[in-house]
RNA sequence: GGCUUCGUAGCUUAAUGGAUAGAGCAUCUGACUACGGAUCAGAAGGUUAGUGGUUCGAGUCCACUCGAGGUCACCA
């Protein structure tokens, strides 16, 4: 019933064979929707046909679309305009289809097919709270989920938490000398911010440490010795400020004794380490909720930042790796336009990728999924094509199912954020502020603005969280974003609430229908279907093939985009036609029929952006 | 420099190789005594960065040029 584009393409194929004794391939057979500005619901292009028709393109179209309209019920009339054979669809046709998708709950959707997908997305670091990258990645991972199982896949969403290393170790030290024994109990401070806090304190401390530093004797004699002709004092000690920390700072000093403690398991190290990881895991939690996400397993880098040395064995046996003199192992990508790259390291230690490697292999031991996506910034790019190739060659069962869902950073008008300048935008401080516009909108101007406080709030959250998801969502996810803290997220126009607004329309529809208990039975004796309501068939019969492509693609934009144009439509029709006054009670029925399945497929849809419906607003 | 992503209206963006490049914001003008005005209708705004090529047909594919970002660590 769906399936009437793949219809009409076998349809259009039967038609060449019998008109001109060729077979054409389904590839071939191109059918779009017909533009507003002419008469028809599906065009289908004939240019194709017109070299083997020995034809001009407007007769191959007549010819076509006469034997469509003999042998396909579905098709009720056809015009030619410059080669272009527009297709108008039955009402019978379109009011079968109104009545499947309103029997069919999961509309759209793709039954069970027992394959599994594993998710990885969000990732953070333990050292700060999460920010407004996070929400991107974390908004693209969940969606790309919802997407996934709804295209019938079992999805396993995973992140691997990234909770030791120097960062983590700056914090500790951080609260060890200027903390005062605080907690963030006794400073009343979201927890994960708190130790944010003691991250920012650390770089700023070390900031004056260094520049301290500069002025002794000891690093003019450096600078002296080390500068490029080219390098004032200024540039010179900015390239120079990993090696002053490895080298000079007592900071530095006491963050790498840290680690060596914590490596060593040293018991009060951990305990300290164990404290302000779970302040920073309570305090996502508290932000993953707000998101409305979770996940079915959490990786923790301090369990795998040891993984793949087994794989570099493994490596080495198959000969993709190989060992150089100083004993580290390497492996030649340059017959793929890669460098080489190492794999362990001449003390036999593991280096990023390694762990990757590991992590990939027990991922797969653990949950046996035929495909892994991976989340993360297009910065990576590089990191992930060598990952996948390596994999490849190592001939591992779920190689030609990794996928790395790149996306674009965001950014401010003034470029990339910065911990260190202060120009962070936090995730939490954002989603306060949409849930304040959202409620002040509301308060006045909404419905909803006499309801007690806690629908308000109810309503506010959800209209707040639908204007910055979809935000966020809508642009595709390649696309670097700029996001300006001085411009508010809108409410308005191409929004997460203008496509909510449609629903609540819908729903104050339902809720009449259900008061004055009209009955729906006689829709189907419409037969004269207007314009904005053929839209609207229109782009519902279009859901099933987005949400495949969109799955097929991993891009969640493609829904949103999809959302926003059946809500406009919807919106139109609303202005274009009276619904309850409608002219016949056939009319009213079918209409009513036609909003229902809008509001249903709207929801499905938003719900695959992770974005919940209000019942009013 | 090599590889890579991107370049569409003042801004943010859409367009499986198909018809006059489609929207939103901002600007201007209209539409509620009629189902919710977070809406709708209209105006104005474009050499799709540039040049060439392939094609019946190019924003889309190819080549080159220009511009912006990323990356090219025994960091993660």
């Amino acid at each position: 019933m769906t399936q009437l584009i793949q219809h009409l393409q076998q349809s259009v194929q039967d038609a060449v064979a019998h008109l001109y004794g060729e077979t054409v391939a389904s590839s071939k057979v191109q059918i779009n929707q017909t533009p507003a500005e002419f008469t028809g619901d599906y065009s289908v292009v004939v240019f194709p046909y017109v070299k083997l028709a020995k034809k001009a393109p407007d007769q191959v179209a007549n010819e076509i679309g006469t034997y469509l309209q003999e042998n396909r019920p579905e098709v009720a009339a056809f015009n030619v305009i410059k080669g272009f054979l527009n297709l108008e669809i039955a009402n019978s046709f379109w009011q079968q289809f109104l009545q499947s998708v309103l029997a069919d709950a999961a509309f759209g959707r793709q039954p069970r097919s027992g394959r599994k997908v594993m998710v990885e997305f969000s990732s953070p670091n333990t050292n700060k709270p999460l920010h407004l990258g996070h929400i991107r990645n974390i908004l693209l991972g969940w969606s790309c989920s919802k997407i996934l199982d709804a295209a019938g896949y079992d999805v396993v969403k995973v992140q691997i938490i990234n909770d030791r290393g120097v960062a983590i170790c700056k914090s500790m030290v951080s609260w060890l000398n200027w903390g005062e024994g605080k907690t963030p109990t006794s400073e009343n401070i979201k927890s994960d911010h708190f130790v944010g806090d003691y991250y920012v304190l650390f770089e700023q401390k070390s900031k004056v440490e260094y520049e301290t530093w500069q002025q002794t004797d000891v690093a003019k004699a450096i600078f002296e010795e080390k500068r490029k002709p080219t390098q004032d004092e200024k540039t010179f000690f900015k390239d120079y400020k990993n090696k002053w920390f490895n080298d000079f700072s007592v900071f530095g000093a006491e963050v790498r004794e840290m680690l060596l403690k914590w490596e060593a398991h040293d018991p009060e190290t951990l305990a300290l380490w164990k404290q302000m990881n779970g302040w920073v895991y309570a305090g996502f939690e508290q932000t993953y909720n707000d998101l409305g996400v979770s996940f079915e397993k959490l990786y923790y880098e301090s369990d795998t930042y040891l993984l793949g040395k087994d794989i570099v064995e493994d490596g080495l046996s198959k000969s993709v790796f190989f060992r150089k003199e100083d004993s580290s192992v390497w492996v030649d990508l340059t017959d793929a336009g890669f460098d080489q790259k190492v794999v362990l390291r001449a003390d036999g230690t593991s280096v990023y990728i390694t762990q990757d490697l590991g992590t990939a292999r027990m991922r797969y031991q653990d949950f046996n999924c035929e495909k892994m996506v991976y989340v993360v910034a297009d910065e990576q790019n590089y990191h992930f094509s060598v990952l996948f190739e390596i994999l490849k060659r190592l001939d591992e069962p779920y190689a030609a199912g990794l996928y790395h869902l790149s996306y674009g950073l965001v950014e401010l008008p003034t470029g990339r954020m910065k911990t260190r300048e202060g120009t962070v935008v936090d995730a939490d401080d954002l989603i306060t502020e949409v849930r304040r516009l959202a409620l002040e909108s509301i308060e006045s101007q909404g419905e909803s603005a006499n309801a007690e406080e806690s629908v308000r709030l109810d309503v506010a959250n959800k209209v707040g969280m639908a204007a910055l998801k979809y935000f966020i969502i809508k642009v595709h996810p390649h696309k670097k974003m700029i996001f300006n803290p001085e411009e508010s997220v809108d409410l308005q126009g191409q929004t997460g609430p203008y496509i909510q607004y449609s629903y609540v329309r819908i729903n104050s529809l339902m809720q009449r229908v259900a008061l004055e208990n009209i009955n729906l039975t006689m829709a189907d004796q419409y037969l004269d279907l207007q314009d904005a309501e053929k839209e609207l068939l229109v782009a519902l019969h279009e859901y099933p093939g987005i949400l495949q492509n969109a799955a097929n693609n991993y891009d969640p934009s493609l829904i949103a985009n999809f959302s926003y144009s059946l809500a406009k439509s919807f919106h139109k029709f609303w202005h274009d036609v009276r619904v309850f006054s409608a002219p016949t009670p056939e009319a009213r029925a079918f209409r009513l029929q036609l909003s229902k399945a809008v509001g249903q497929v709207l929801q499905s849809a938003m719900d695959l952006l992770g974005i919940e419906m209000p019942e009013r607003m």
